[in-house]
RNA sequence: GCGGCUGUGGCGAAGUCGGUUAACGCACCGGAUUGUGGCUCCGGCACUCGUGGGUUCGAAUCCCAUCAGUCGCCCCA
């Protein structure tokens, strides 16, 4: 039997988990610098929390959860997303009453979600993500997007876009909608399947259709920024005018609509432009989603966030050549020339490393070019080579392997050695 | 759920109008260089050609099935 990774899963490994830690360690250092402090909550949760959640007209409830049954007979599933688990963190920790408003908390692991792997897209894959709770400030979705923006200039990522619109609030999205099922309703047969569901179901998402984007109906349908009221008009304003005196560039979309149904009022994803990041574009996305702590049996506190997967950021990393500064390389790589040595060379590395070193040795009983070329391939500073004249002197030769320069020292004296040499 | 492409040593791959010993490169091991790496040269190890069946004197090559990977559609991070 050859057991084999599940579809759409990956492992990471020695070489590519370095990547992984460094843009975890950069996220977790851009929450500190924003002042969002992290929170941690299961992987699964009761299947009912992302039907309620996340929409039970959306394609992830619909096909893409992992949903299965536990011993006790509780219907359980992967989480699919980030926000839903906080949201309900936050509500049954009572969060709405600790003394620090808004509550502001990050993420990071992994989701899961069934679907067909391809580029970019994989059944396990790993979001950061931030949640805003208990507020409703212009301000502070400008900080949540101006916090997406800066995760990725960390990187020195280019063609980077923000894109942003307004889903309106409760009233404004009725008045849309209604308009929409107007526009739509007379030659909705033209349609595809898709669309004629959802004339009833989600009407915004009609907008969405990849299949019906020619339809004349589709370039004059009715705007929802034409139709938000002066509440949420006045809001949007107050958003682009504090983008744009923070110097963050974005575009408005009218038609940008969002995957999820608790999405309203400000609504961003990030996207890259260019070459070599085959079929998909969003690195990131996120909302505003006032309504869904009460939707979840908590108190009225509106939210914003966004989250973005690690994946994709390493894939643009890649289509734009970018390297990270990951420097594994080796401090000292001890030479071992027979068995009385091998004794004396356990110690001396068990010593350095104590000592705040790199160091590896051979394990393999090499020969002693073997053991130089491994420590070559190491990017070892210094190997240190230890054999029975050695043990008898009580020295150690070590040699800057840049310089290819040697000395004899004692073994105390190595670490000084070293250091001084670094 | 639907469609395209791919599956050959540890890795990358040539070979695919069927024909004898399945190239080449990287890696690894040994030697030139008895205790000193990177460069060079010489030699060596290693492949059930994804799996199962079929056609044929003969199959990596053709046919069927199956599994896996990958890319795309839908949708999304």
């Amino acid at each position: 039997m050859n057991y084999q990774i599940p579809k759409g899963t990956q492992d990471i490994l020695p070489g590519e988990s370095e990547r992984w830690q460094y843009i975890e360690q950069k996220a977790r250092q851009l929450c500190e610098r924003y002042n969002y402090r992290e929170i941690r909550t299961p992987m699964f949760e009761q299947t009912e929390l992302f039907a309620r959640g996340v929409g039970d007209t959306t394609d992830i409830v619909q096909k893409e959860m992992y949903t299965f049954k536990d011993h006790g007979g509780r219907s359980i599933t992967l989480r699919p997303e980030g926000t839903a688990a906080v949201v309900r963190s936050y509500v049954e920790n009572k969060m709405h009453g600790w003394a620090e408003q808004p509550q502001k908390l990050y993420y990071t692991g992994p989701m899961f979600r069934y679907e067909r792997p391809q580029s970019g897209r994989m059944r396990q894959f790993v979001q950061f993500g931030i949640e805003a709770i208990g507020c409703e400030d212009p301000a502070i979705d400008v900080e949540v997007m101006a916090l997406a923006m800066d995760f990725y200039r960390e990187f020195g990522l280019n063609n980077v876009k923000l894109v942003i619109n307004s889903l309106g609030d409760q009233s404004s999205r009725k008045a849309h909608r209604d308009a929409l099922v107007r526009h739509f309703e007379p030659s909705i047969d033209e349609f595809c399947s898709d669309c004629k569901e959802r004339l009833e179901t989600n009407p915004l998402r009609i907008l969405d259709c990849k299949q019906d984007s020619d339809h004349p109906l589709m370039a004059d349908a009715p705007s929802i920024l034409d139709y938000l009221n002066d509440e949420s008009r006045e809001y949007f304003e107050t958003v682009k005018s504090q983008l744009d005196s923070l110097g963050i560039p974005y575009e408005v979309d009218p038609g940008l609509v969002r995957g999820l149904d608790y999405y309203n009022s400000t609504a961003f994803e990030i996207m890259l432009e260019g070459e070599g990041f085959g079929a998909i574009s969003t690195l990131s996305g996120g909302g505003r989603y006032n309504g869904l702590v009460e939707d979840i049996g908590g108190p009225q506190a509106p939210g914003i966030g966004f989250a973005l997967s690690i994946e994709r950021l390493l894939m643009a990393l890649d289509a734009q050549g970018i390297e990270l500064p990951i420097e594994h390389k080796l401090d000292a790589y001890v030479v071992v020339m027979g068995d009385v040595a091998k004794q004396k060379a356990v110690q001396v590395v068990h010593h350095l490393r104590k000592d705040g070193y790199r160091v590896e040795m051979d394990y393999l009983n090499k020969k002693m070019k073997g053991q130089f070329k491994a420590a070559d391939r190491l990017g070892a500073s210094y190997t240190i080579v230890i054999g029975e004249d050695e043990v008898n002197a009580g020295t150690v030769n070590v040699k800057n392997m840049h310089s290819g320069e040697q000395k004899t020292v004692g073994f105390e004296e190595i670490s000084n050695t070293i250091e001084s040499s670094l």
